[in-house]
DNA sequence: ATTATACTCGTAAACGTTTACGTTGTCAAG
DNA sequence: CTTGACAACGTAAACGTTTACGAGTATAAT
């Protein structure tokens, strides 16, 4: 039914040869021909078949991303915005976008092994890191092209683009140190997560610098969502000798920790500091603002996205290993020790 | 490089035809040979080509969805929600599933021509509806296999599934009402959304029903972040005669009057009622906890991907109009006029 | 005039499947 | 022993491209 090379090429008795050169605008054509076929192209309303030249070219032009969830929903404002980074800069290039979200487990890789295998995709985005991440030992042995987001303890070396962590966790602490708080907790992501851990070390690190012991009693590791940051709120609140200021390792979490701060009538910013990580659309708008160390996450899928375009069309090694520096943003629920 | 139809029949000694029936499990091979080409395949690490599938069989196993955003950021949680919902739906039933984001406008209504025309998907997922909607215009006048969510104000049947959200916010202005509350501003989304017309249809009903003139300085149409939520909750809030409740066209919105309303020192639920339409999980934790109208989005894209694949695999016609009642939850954000 | 060079184009072989059709062989019924 | 049916398998043609190679023609150089 749809009009193939073929059928251009009969209406003007030329080969079907002929025709592709002429539309890949591949030199080997007169002009004159060119023109011809590109006017019955359009007229008929050619359309390449874009399975057959994936077959031919043995390339799917297509990228994957395969976004880690936990629970049915993931409502992570962060995934949103990631994804509109990368499927923009995907676009940008002609390149498709293929998306599955998965729990992290056997199913997760069982899914990126048959991606690999039957040749799904031309390469791989990867998200948030974990501790001896298998999908990043498969794709490493399989030398499959991909690009991580997150850093990784495994052997070997990869292309990733991260936010230093640590780096942001010290400034934030020093920060609120010098606001006057001696005793502050941490609310920290599951440590199978690379961040996690990097952040978790930037608080430990400038404990030490300022001369604070560190306090097993004041460090909680709980989930990702917002209602694992209520929890830990609660109950660090609630003590006899609650901490003076809370930092969560992200927004969603200390928002919800500011929530139960609030559920007991602190006021957020005077009588608690809490701070997060992320800086996602709703921290500048919550109520107080919030507190944070900032990642440019539609920035950092477009970046990683190029990255691996990069690494597709063989075109400038540059740097593979990129590091960001998050920026602390502060705002008002955070403030001096009262 | 890769393991082939070929090279597995090469091995056997047989036919790559007798190779391919065994491992499509099609009758017409001896179950001796089934076999033993299972076993070779195996032992080879053999994977189709999913290219080639789908050139020969002429479908690409694809579903398309193409997510319409304003501005480089779309952190509205709304849409994370659905994807996770369709996508799991659709690896579910072996399908991939191409995610595209773009503004609305000329560039979107070409990508939905590109991907018709070069057949890259199957069926496509069509969100957010929109008055004269051009994308369903065109896909019906092509006769490409698509579902909606949300309807339409064209001429022409096709398959969608809606959430009433007029009987909504009937609902919900019939318990303010009983609340005492009769000065009720709403702040709806862009006009051009179809979904908006609904809600502002069904306020304007429980108004008259109420017996409450329809007064047009009540209601200001805004955008669909928190950002246009705290403006327009801001500019209400500070009249002479501000409205006693707001409601808002969507959470994101309604968290932004929140953000407004305590800005200017109200309490929220007592000084002010503020509520919202979907139940993002932000609404559940916002401090205080937000009224709003239940959309089950995660099961919604489960069921609009669902819808689509039936109609694909011409499997039972189903109804194929749907429409559903969002949920009415009442939490802190609303209470008796004070 | 001859040869070389460049250009234009067609032929045909790939890419890796699926599947209609034909061939061969086996076995039971006549 | 013949015939027919049926099962198991192979051959080959598709699906719609791209592209190496070669053939043919025109132009320039000798």
């Amino acid at each position: 039914m749809p009009v193939t090379l073929q059928d251009v090429a009969d209406r003007l008795s030329v080969s079907i040869a002929t025709v592709s050169r002429a539309l890949a605008d591949v030199p080997g054509v007169a002009p004159a021909t060119r023109l011809r076929v590109l006017a019955a192209a359009e007229e008929m309303g050619y359309h390449p078949n874009v399975m057959a030249q994936r077959l031919q070219k043995r390339r799917t032009d297509t990228l994957g991303f395969i976004i880690p969830t936990f629970g049915p929903r993931f409502s992570d404002p962060y995934f949103s915005e990631l994804l509109a980074g990368i499927g923009n800069e995907a676009a940008e290039h002609e390149y498709d976008l293929l998306v599955s979200t998965r729990a992290p487990g056997t199913e997760e890789l069982a899914l990126y092994e048959r991606v690999v295998k039957e040749r799904r995709v031309d390469g791989l985005l990867v998200v948030r890191t974990r501790r001896q991440d298998a999908r990043i030992a498969y794709l490493i042995e399989q030398q499959f092209p991909f690009v991580a987001f997150g850093r990784s303890d495994l052997e070997g070396d990869f292309p990733y683009l991260d936010v230093d962590g640590q780096a942001g966790l010290e400034e934030l602490m020093a920060y609120l140190v010098a606001q006057g708080h001696r005793r502050i907790a941490y609310v920290s992501a599951p440590l199978n997560l690379m961040f996690a851990n990097y952040r978790l070390a930037g608080y430990r690190e400038a404990l030490s610098r300022a001369g604070l012991p560190y306090d097993e009693s004041l460090v909680v590791t709980g989930g990702l969502t917002d209602m694992d940051g209520y929890e830990a709120g609660r109950e660090f609140l609630q003590r006899a000798n609650p901490p003076t200021a809370i930092i969560a390792g992200n927004d969603l979490m200390a928002l919800g920790v500011m929530s139960a701060a609030q559920e007991l009538g602190l006021r957020v910013g005077r009588d608690v500091s809490i701070a997060g990580f992320d800086d996602i659309s709703l921290a500048e708008l919550a109520h107080p603002s919030l507190t944070t160390l900032r990642q440019p996450i539609y920035q950092i899928g477009q970046r990683i996205c190029d990255m691996l375009l990069c690494l597709l069309n063989g075109t400038a090694p540059e740097v593979s290993q990129v590091l960001l520096k998050p920026e602390l943003i502060v705002r008002q629920s955070t403030g001096r020790v009262g």
